[in-house]
DNA sequence: CACCATGATGGGAGCGTTCCCATTGTCAAC
DNA sequence: GTTGACAATGGGAACGCTCCCATCATGGTG
């Protein structure tokens, strides 16, 4: 591929300056009618792309927004990333998605703070994750942020920065309502979400519901794993009438432990799911599951984090509801 | 955030100057092991990161390495792509992903030179998608390519670039193989992929085996829904033994529409599956499916990739295997 | 002791932009 | 006719690097 056209090529071809080029280029004011229509038509007849290293260099900042993952492979997140994807279709700002599994000694303020350095984005949205007190370094790169489905814990100081979530504990109290109403008096718990559980456990409790909660065999990555073998355990444990999963993942691979088992899924044994994956209605039987607000936190976490950088808007923290995708996979007790 | 320092602070720092950095940055030759010691140093005290805008725009090209995928919300992919992350970690590139739903009227060609020029990476790993005649433009970037788990058609001149697939063709005469053995005489096939198909056929016909093909009805995007409407369709008209799924999200759609026929798999109904996703181990029954080779695919991408980029190999077009992961979805007639 | 190869280092140009400031041209108002 | 405001445009500096070439010791060789 032979060197390709710059700047002054274009401001050649059209008979002006680089100057007037790049006014062309990045829609400032201040060129005629006659002269952008000149330069347009030149840029187009060279395919020119101009150079982002040197926009980039010159401008300090560059017109990227990072999209900062906790494991790519995870139904959920890669539903929301897709979703992510389409919103910033033809925004004008390119999308960079950065996978990175967190081990223990790197915090998710570490991770952005080093993505930042290096590719200096107008904005960072990011999917998952905890969100914990050692948010200095974050705070001060000035950045818009937009927390998707992130757990934030102890920070009182809320407005550098956005957050769209569902509200765990919330989630939890109406999880848990829907199987006190079912009757079941006994239920095995697969999976680790602090807010949920605490607002599971309240209504629970209150309602004299026994909660057996399983060990997690932490295998990294092989989440399906987990929630087999976890439920493998618990059914070799016995005492509960229904599997509460805090992931879909988690109780497709339940499920399979507990069709190993001989097991009939809701007539022997219920279970319910959350997420809402896309996988999860076609399971056998269907899950019943809380599904995630998928569009609505794509949209507004792409609307939020565009709006900031343009400033037409301020930071807002907004508050989503599942949904209760009625499957096959749970029956109220006697039914 | 205040000014980050650049290279001029770090050599003041250091007491040289900015070539001699450079030199320390870029690992090259002619710095003494003192004067490297003190640089790096420095380097770790202002925890400098090279500004990569400038870096790029004075080499022309980036460290970097674009991975350009055809939907990462498909398990398939997804796994792949983790797998390729891991190779890469440590190995002193940056990995790009990009995600790029291809409609009709762009080609994969047009994609990857417009990524080229954008990013100006040193290579570039493409996964899936369909790759014919018009590979011009690609081939005149003269950027190490490798195509992964992509149908080559129509391409003679091969040297140019890398592939790693499996062989459909033959990977298509084994499943038939597998189901000739079995003694199922009239099969439903789901998906579509023309060389498997091909090899299939043939041996197919020559034992005498019918096949039934179905309708796709492309409802994009959403892969278990298109399994699942195939094969109600089929399962309405009936008239096979076993459904033959050409990707295991295909078949996990398809499992749904049997069970909600209320057929029992594989009593009633057999069905085989291809990929190996990880899911496919937790459905209910397992599915038997050909586990695509995916470490290997992913380390073989990396190393020739990068084995190119530093001129230590060339290019190589590598053909793996599948593995018949015989799960419980599928038995022989009469048995 | 002059010479040259070699290793270590410094300095300057150049990469392709953006951004600021200076310049020119035009037109209305006085 | 002069002035000032304003729109349109050009030119130069700066962004932070890499790469090439020049310089300068150092030490072995004839």
């Amino acid at each position: 591929m032979q060197k390709d056209a710059n700047i002054f090529d274009i401001a050649r071809m059209a008979g002006v300056s680089k100057s007037t080029v790049s006014r062309v280029l990045n829609g400032h004011a201040g060129v005629s009618k006659a002269t952008r229509a000149r330069v347009l038509q030149a840029i187009d007849e060279c395919t020119y792309i101009p150079n982002n290293a040197a926009r980039n260099l010159s401008s300090i900042t560059t017109q990227s927004v990072v999209l900062l993952v906790h494991g790519i492979a995870n139904p959920f997140f890669s539903r929301v990333i897709t979703l992510i994807f389409e919103e910033m279709r033809g925004k004008n700002y390119e999308l960079i998605l950065h996978n990175c599994e967190l081990s223990d000694d790197i915090s998710i303020t570490d991770v952005a703070v080093g993505i930042y350095k290096e590719k200096r984005p107008k904005g960072m949205i990011i999917l998952g994750g905890h969100f914990e007190e050692t948010y200095a370094p974050l705070r001060a790169m000035e950045l818009p942020i937009v927390m998707v489905s992130a757990t934030i814990r102890g920070i009182t100081d809320r407005l550098w920065f956005s957050s769209i979530t569902i509200d765990d504990e919330r989630e939890g109290e109406r999880l848990a309502g829907h199987i006190c109403q079912s009757g079941h008096k006994d239920i095995a718990v697969i999976g680790q979400s602090y807010f949920r559980e605490r607002g599971m456990r309240r209504v629970l409790e209150d309602s004299g519901v026994r909660t057996h909660i399983a060990d997690l065999d932490y295998d990294r990555a092989y989440q399906f794993k987990i929630g087999y073998k976890a439920a493998k355990k618990m059914l070799a444990q016995g005492g509960f009438t229904c599997f509460v999963c805090l992931s879909d993942v988690l109780a497709i691979g339940a499920l399979r432990a507990i069709h190993e088992n001989g097991l009939r899924v809701p007539e022997d044994i219920s279970i319910v799911g959350f997420d809402g994956i896309e996988n999860s209605a076609y399971t056998n039987p269907p899950l019943t599951t809380f599904v995630q607000p998928y569009e609505e936190m794509a949209a507004q976490s792409v609307e939020i984090l565009l709006g900031i950088i343009e400033c037409t808007r301020t930071h807002a923290h907004i508050i989503l509801q599942t949904t209760l995708d009625e499957g096959a996979s749970f029956r109220p007790v006697g039914s």
